[in-house]
DNA sequence: ACCTGAACACCGTTCAAGT
DNA sequence: ACCTGAACACCGTTCAAGT
């Protein structure tokens, strides 16, 4: 893991995409300033050189995942004009999932950030962009942005189990617990019974696979559509 | 803040509830386990008797939270019967938005919690006994169940400052920053423009106003009962 | 300009020891 | 049964100092 030849001297821009690596690796809680370093092969002090802080550091993660997402939107809207509005949102909120898919820590550290980061504007300038052209209200372009909550940025962001070690309600839930759980929870039971072969993608959080993604996706926009000015 | 009078000897309770009026005084981030040993006067490593370790502090406080959530519901029930099914998930969903709203860091704690809270299955098998008696399939209300992601607990999970400084686009936006704005991200700025008296109620997030709750809410609803088998 | 050593003020946690 | 002191292995960060 460690790579020594790296004499080229430290940049924000190589301790940001080492951190990433890192992230990927090992997960957001291996990433300490001291950790980091030494996977850089310099002290930890060196670091405060080139970014202020560790907020800082996290701040440049999330802006650099957001960038991605930018990247494959941009790439998209060359072929995606004229289309109907729901079919543009849908493919760019389909874009910036597959990008998240890369980086499970991602949607968590997003949660933790202060601040909007400043990609977040532009995208969602482009959101409005399209709406706004298909006939909405601002007032109803406005709550539709806090309608789709994560979406956009290509997670459903699931209340629990974020990225860590997997609710207990997973395709691996045997039988026993199933007649167990039967007892005091009898409509979740017979419902996990039911479904349990959708519950065999754990990607993005607790069940959060494609088809749940797309299904809230589809209705969020479908509700949105019978309200269009 | 400190008492010393309490003399009553510890216990797992007392410490969960000085842990969450710690939190609500000066926020999560405050709550270490020193902290709040000195908070109850006494040694950090006396909490070490009564809790195996800070994980389970936290898992208790959800708990404590998901609790009055409960109870909230549970004191609905007897009026609810024999309305509407979206009557009755709305009116539980915003009693459990009266809860979130007096513990503001509740929300980012339960994102942290890597095995999903017992009280969370007996109150989603409530929700289900809702749905399937209004004649939901399962496969539907699965859906529903992600498509409604944190609303059920009374929070909609901005993906931008879950609890802390506000992001910069709040109802201090001055002039000259919307002026600036409309440069680079002309619908943006022109939403603002046209929207700012919404933004003045920061409650549990950013923009998470009791407007945005509801229409959030209702889209789903309205678009769910249109599934309806 | 770029990196480091030593030190500071914190963490959570273990463990043997006190009463 | 309930609490404590001392110690351990970590954090992020400051600052004066090295090259």
């Amino acid at each position: 893991m460690k790579v020594k030849a790296s004499r080229a001297p430290l940049s924000r821009e190589r301790v940001l995409v080492a951190a990433a690596a890192l992230a990927d690796a090992e997960g957001v809680q291996a990433l300490t300033m001291r950790r980091l370093a030494a996977e850089l092969g310099v002290e930890a002090m060196s670091l405060y050189y080139h970014l202020p802080g560790k907020e800082s550091l996290l701040d440049g993660l999330v802006e650099h995942v957001l960038g991605e997402i930018g990247a494959a939107v941009s790439r998209l809207d060359a072929t995606a004009n004229g289309q109907d509005w729901r079919a543009q949102l849908r493919q760019r909120f389909l874009a910036a999932r597959e990008v998240m898919l890369h980086h499970p820590w991602a949607p968590g550290l997003i949660g933790t950030r202060s601040a909007v980061p400043a990609g977040v504007y532009t995208y969602y300038d482009g959101i409005l962009d399209t709406m706004l052209g298909a006939g909405f209200s601002y007032r109803i372009a406005h709550r539709a942005l806090h309608a789709f909550g994560s979406l956009p940025l290509g997670f459903a962001q699931e209340v629990f189990s974020p990225t860590s070690a997997g609710g207990s309600l997973d395709a691996q839930t045997g039988e026993a617990e199933i007649a167990e759980m039967a007892n005091h929870l009898p409509h979740l039971a017979a419902m996990v019974a039911a479904e349990i072969h959708n519950l065999a993608d754990p990607t993005l959080g607790w069940c959060d696979s494609q088809t749940e993604f797309e299904f809230t996706l589809d209705l969020l926009l479908d509700g949105l559509e019978r309200l269009r000015g």
